[in-house]
RNA sequence: GGCCCUGUCGUCUAGUGGCCUAGGACGCCGGCCUCUCAAGCCGGUAACGCCGGUUCGAAUCCGGUCGGGGCUGCCA
């Protein structure tokens, strides 16, 4: 039997960085078995759906590169892979089950359930409802051909069990004692998650169920309508939560939750998609950083945790520095050349973009995000912003006008403008003055690029050139010397 | 409150009765390298929640306890 698993969004939101871990276990599960992936999207919430969130979820997937083989987009045998599409066939089982006795027409008010929870809580009970006011169904039909609206609960076998092995957790038992009789079809005519989710898992022949935990409860629900409609039970396996540093499922107050925002941010793809992989499943060595084919080889439902995994922005940010200095220096440029227009504000000229392609390989070695980069090479694109925590660290010292003034002017009279060039003046200028690199460099590197933390100097002052080198080294002299109260 | 899941370094994990004086990774600390910052290399810090039991032997098995989380809707 081919394995068949499902990633059934539901388009209320972004697409969740947890979320994403699941669609991944769900497509490395299928890849891994040879089987199919099918998308299909929970939107029996019309209220809360919306377009623009299915777009950023299909777009979410495509740029962690999960494929699937049905479902929308490229269609399949079921046609219709949108549960708003379906809404008759939902009405139909639901009928069905009624006329099988799996379900029934309830009139219990809200009052009514409101008051059997009150006193469930009060004598420390489970706060079910268990079908006690279920009328005789003669009655009830009589009521709903009169015109009486009326929701469609399901009738749990009571008393009962459900008991199943779940494929990450082992054997798990639910007395049916704390299962209610849920709602299948509400008295407006649209089905719940329970129905609508069950029912087209029976329809498009999943056989594997992997989803998250939060879900573990409803199991036993999802389980008796397969039952029910006579289809053969499917194989859950249930993964655990992602969480905030406190421990709390991972939500917006703990920051950044959407993965849109992670790629806006400068992270990969490849990060992201190995990071999220390695967060609750381990490929069985010491290995941290896995090939996309290495994942799909190894990837086994046994071998992944059952506790739940604290989201580490700090780990995840390590790996994207990981995988950035692994790039092709010319894709690494590529990438983030956005970035950089990004922070510019506008785009760059060609010559500007053959200015980053030389010192782009220098800066790849220093990111961790692409964020970064443009804070890096921006001085070679804008005028210089000078970082006054800076300038106060090196240009106290009586050696920063020496360095500054003795750069400019055997930079001024150097030959060749290009990196050898520029390193053999500025070291005969240090050995002449008996300066360190460290406390000679720092005030140029200041000068030119606004700040002590930059690509490496002689690279950065080739690709700015002569002349806006020493324009830098002029307006800092100026401004030391005010400083100084030289003026 | 009820039901359920879960418990190895700060974090993610390896570990399925002896190979564990518990391994790896991130982080952190120190060192080397060095024109800054990174990167890289070397070294260090740090955990089996607790209490009983089973066993010659327990991180691994059992019970209890404490803790963390989830669910508890005519949301999904």
């Amino acid at each position: 039997m081919t394995v068949r698993v499902r990633f059934p969004p539901s388009p209320t939101g972004y697409l969740h960085v947890g979320t994403g871990r699941t669609v991944l276990y769900n497509w490395l599960f299928a890849r891994h078995h040879g089987g199919v992936m099918v998308f299909r999207v929970d939107d029996t919430d019309a209220e809360r759906s919306t377009d623009e969130y299915l777009q950023d979820i299909i777009e979410g997937l495509r740029w962690l590169g999960i494929d699937w083989d049905e479902g929308i987009i490229v269609g399949g045998p079921a046609g219709e892979y949108r549960q708003s599409g379906r809404l008759a066939r939902y009405r139909e089982v639901a009928r069905q089950l009624v006329d099988s006795g799996w379900a029934y027409y309830d009139f219990t008010t809200p009052e009514q359930l409101e008051a059997l929870r009150a006193e469930a809580a009060a004598a420390g009970q489970s706060p079910v409802y268990d079908g006690r006011f279920r009328l005789p169904a003669e009655e009830a039909e009589a009521r709903v051909a009169a015109g009486e609206k009326a929701p469609i609960r399901f009738a749990v076998p009571r008393p009962g069990e459900t008991v199943f092995t779940d494929a990450i957790r082992g054997e798990l038992r639910f007395d049916h004692a704390n299962v209610d009789d849920f709602v299948l079809l509400r008295s407006d005519g649209t089905p719940t998650y329970h129905l609508a989710s069950a029912v087209d898992d029976v329809d498009f022949a999943i056989t594997h169920i992997i989803r998250g935990e939060d879900l573990l409860p409803s199991t036993p629900k999802h389980l008796l309508i397969a039952e029910a409609m006579g289809a053969p039970a499917a194989v859950y396996a249930h993964l655990s939560l992602l969480t905030g540093p406190d421990g709390a499922k991972l939500s917006k107050r703990h920051g950044a939750t959407s993965l849109r925002s992670y790629r806006d941010e400068g992270i990969l793809a490849e990060a992201m998609r190995n990071y999220l992989a390695i967060l609750g499943w381990s490929p069985g060595t010491d290995e941290e950083i896995v090939s996309l084919e290495t994942m799909v080889d190894r990837f086994d439902l046994g071998a992944v945790s059952k506790n739940p995994a604290v989201f580490d922005l700090t780990k995840l940010e390590w790996m994207n520095g990981v995988y950035i200095r692994s790039l092709d220096p010319i894709e690494f440029a590529s990438r983030a050349l956005p970035f950089i227009e990004q922070a510019l504000g506008r785009a760059l000229e060609p010559a500007e973009g053959e200015a980053f392609g030389t010192i782009a390989p220098l800066v790849q070695e220093r990111a961790r995000r692409l964020t970064e980069v443009g804070a890096q090479v921006r001085f070679l694109f804008a005028e210089v912003e000078m970082d006054p925590v800076s300038w106060e660290a090196v240009m106290k010292g009586p050696e920063a006008g020496v360095a500054l003034a003795g750069a400019r002017i055997t930079l001024e009279a150097l030959g060749t403008w290009d990196k050898a060039g520029i390193e053999a003046a500025l070291r005969r200028l240090l050995e002449d003055h008996g300066l360190s690199a460290r406390k000679g460099l720092q005030p140029i590197r200041v000068a030119v690029t606004g700040s002590t933390v930059s690509p490496p100097l002689f690279e950065s002052l080739e690709v700015l050139g002569r002349e806006r080198t020493l324009d830098r080294l002029r307006a800092a002299e100026g401004r030391l010397a005010e400083g100084s109260g030289l003026q």
